[in-house]
DNA sequence: CTGCATCCGCTTCGATACTG
DNA sequence: CAGTATCGAAGCGGATGCAG
């Protein structure tokens, strides 16, 4: 059998954006990314994580991505996992961006959707876009299972999913974690709806109360 | 008849991004999006800048960007334009910064793609991002044909499409503004091929020469 | 001319089943 | 676990038609 390697239909623009979207405009490509964004994944978590691919579409997007050099396949003590390239992370900008643009869409609530914990590595540093601070302060997040470091330093807001936890560590769900992070819950409403060990301050550090908020509404 | 509004199928995540991209995703959308940023078009306008698009769905992703909020109808002397609404320039942050990541691939060359100018408003304030200016500058630009004004202030550059003419106008083809934004050209390379009328010292606040491009390059 | 609507062949998507 | 194979349904692209 012959590798096909899927060449996607090209708009024909001379345009940086068209030739991007040439390679990411794809359905569920830029969602394959975001899964891989806070680290390497295997095919199985892929699956299930992205829930509601076809088999077939996460081969295919996987293999167009591969020979577009945004992803690399490596192979891992368990097997083969997936991850991005340094190319491939470039796309975190811009897709925080549009996930910013589309919070407010999230607004009518969670209709059966599915949800993941690792989209938080996404939303988090969006939704405290412009919070800084010096010295850096990281805290330790835990939501729904799912472990990652939230970090502010003088650049802003980043998360890391790392082995070691900092000092300081917040347990909750993620309505709750998300909630801080929007600014629909203050510190001292979220604290007794998760488990807060380690220093309170580092809380308000990153999540500074009285925070403007980018307050795009959709006026429907 | 009856209007049948297309929903486009929703990939049912929880995630901002997800949902953005549920009503954005479809191709050409992104595309019918950067046509509108620099100001409203008609629909045979935006026909024939998209080349390629078939009409049957650039009236089908016009209905659906209007019941989204995205874009609206407006009526103008002449007939119907088509114009953001201020939900839809929203898109701009995220789509300048995903032509910024998809810049590095028009380096293999135009290749019998089609191109307009008016492209050059969304492409010039990625290139040009972090340069800024105080007191605020403005460059007339025209370009094949298309007049713009590139204004640089303390919060970055900008172009915006307008009737008046700042006092300094650099005219040149769009390769040489390209050339001169994306430090491919040198301002005294660039003059000589283009026609500058005006203050010099505007040129060079606004394309600040020894300026480091943000230098991702892929490693195909 | 503008501003679409309709038709049709092709491609892509999604769901399910199956395999090394 | 990590995919391949198949097939109906939906989406896309190009051509054409047509009213205001």
């Amino acid at each position: 059998m012959m590798d096909k390697i899927k060449q996607s239909r090209s708009y024909g623009h001379f345009c940086a954006l068209a030739r991007a979207l040439d390679i990411v405009g794809e359905r569920w490509t830029l969602l394959i990314v975001r899964e891989l964004l806070p680290g390497p994944l295997r095919y199985t978590e892929l699956k299930v994580s992205l829930a509601g691919i076809a088999t077939n579409l996460l081969v295919e997007r996987l293999r167009a991505l591969e020979s577009n050099g945004i992803v690399e396949r490596r192979l891992g003590e368990t097997g083969v996992v997936y991850a991005l390239t340094r190319w491939g992370t470039g796309l975190r900008e811009p897709m925080e961006a549009l996930g910013n643009w589309g919070a407010p869409l999230l607004t009518t609530g969670r209709n059966g959707d599915s949800f993941q914990p690792r989209w938080l590595t996404l939303a988090l540093p969006g939704l405290l876009r412009g919070v800084t601070a010096t010295p850096p302060v990281e805290l330790g997040l835990e939501a729904d299972g799912f472990r990652m470091v939230l970090r502010v330093d003088e650049d802003g807001p980043s998360v890391i999913v790392r082995p070691d936890q900092p000092d300081t560590i917040f347990t909750a769900s993620a309505e709750v974690v998300v909630g801080l992070a929007a600014g629909g819950l203050t510190i001292d409403q979220a604290v007794p709806l998760g488990d807060l060990q380690g220093d309170r301050r580092i809380l308000s550090a990153v999540f500074p109360p009285g925070r403007v908020i980018a307050g795009r509404t959709r006026e429907t």
